[in-house]
DNA sequence: CCGTATCCGGGGGGATACTG
DNA sequence: CAGTATCCCCCCGGATACGG
């Protein structure tokens, strides 16, 4: 895909030899989502080896789509950035993403859920403005199939902004949430509500009963859950 | 980019993997273009094996963004339709078009230059309103650096459409260009103008004054060619 | 925390020839 | 015209371990 081109002066050929590469669109689109370093992107493509992620971030700077900039000297730390030409990606990478949530089946989607990774994207799309103005810790208790549950918190602050951990912060617990990871998963696609989900018995929610009947509105969605499907199944 | 996929459950990461194989992005831009012969979509995406061609299309088509439809029997012929939801690729493919005709720089494209294709598009974007009514022959003479040129016959007809030939059809010439390949793809790229191109004695041209005076409006552009591009050089 | 180095296997896809 | 069939190389990228 990098080594040899197309040969077409088509933009879309030429374009698609940046995009084209495997991972790129989904490197991409976390760096769109807003993260910046290099252990930030890796939790949003957890399955790319570093090295591999490392090459294709070379590859984005040196085609001007990403600017690495020191932002501490020892240790090193640094930023990758999207440059004008990266941001101006940003209509792109909606384009696929609507596409996907209009077109791809549910059932593929949903065998691919992944709790790390979608508490990722919570943490990040959490609406802090719906919640209380204050600091408060909220515990998702996710079960997969079969497998024991696994423990997130997501802790809010008005001073320090959103945190996630996957280890107890210990700090008093506002709200529980146990829900099934097909079922979260779900919810955060739009595919369905947490009444729904409550109502079915799949989501359990105990704690402070303001927060608890909110929280449709505190947990924010994807960016492409107002999306309608057009394929169900 | 085909066998193993992302594992994510986000939309963008389920459309990738349909995109992000090689030759998709190429083959579906000449499919949005609105090529529906095998034979046809070969011509534009030449380098592309007629193997591997067929192997996409059948992807496409199990993938739901491509129809296979019989036209006739004996022999058969086939028609690659887009379905709803690759009519629905459009606005992604035009976005990348986008995004490359302003951000790739025009030195790489332009080192990537095909006659048969470049003509291959123009045909297909030729704006007969912009020609007398009348059954005319526009012969192209397109010479590549040191090479022979090649010579091109565009005919247009209201009643036939507009058909192009590389062999003499031996009508009538109304109209004579004698261009070279770099200068004439990047007037269909909107890089340069007709006019600057015969004022700057790469573009010669004799027949028909009035059709000869007319060139940049009848002459379609790239779909691309309205977007300003960022990078120079 | 932020990457680099190295190894290695599988398969994607390029090239070419051929058929109904 | 509309594809198949076949061969085979190369390199992508997954995995793992290690350095600054």
């Amino acid at each position: 895909m990098t080594t040899s081109t197309y040969h077409q002066f088509c933009p879309v050929a030429m374009a698609a030899e940046i995009l084209g590469s495997r991972w790129t669109i989904v490197l991409l689109r976390e760096l769109c989502a807003g993260s910046t370093r290099f252990n930030d992107l890796r939790r949003g493509v957890p399955r790319m080896s570093p090295a591999l992620l490392s090459k294709r971030l070379k590859e984005l700077e040196e085609q001007g789509v990403v600017a690495r900039c020191l932002v501490q000297k020892r240790p090193q730390i640094y930023d990758y950035c999207l440059t004008k030409a990266g941001e101006e990606l940003k209509p792109v990478i909606m384009a696929v993403g609507v596409w996907g949530q209009r077109w791809v089946e549910t059932t593929p989607s949903l065998k691919n859920t992944d709790p790390n990774l979608l508490m990722w994207d919570m943490r990040r799309n959490l609406q802090a403005a719906e919640l209380p103005n204050r600091k408060l810790t909220i515990q998702f208790m996710i079960g997969e199939d079969k497998l024991p549950q696994k423990n997130y918190w997501i802790i809010s602050d008005p001073k320090d902004g959103v945190d996630l951990c996957s280890v107890d912060p210990g700090f008093d617990v506002d709200l529980y949430i146990k829900v099934d990871l097909r079922t979260i998963t779900a919810i955060w696609m739009g595919l369905e509500t947490v009444a729904r989900a409550i109502e079915g018995g799949q989501l359990f929610i105990h704690g402070d009963v303001d927060i608890a009947a909110n929280m449709q509105n505190w947990l924010g969605l994807s960016p492409f859950a107002c999306e309608n499907k057009q394929i169900v199944n």
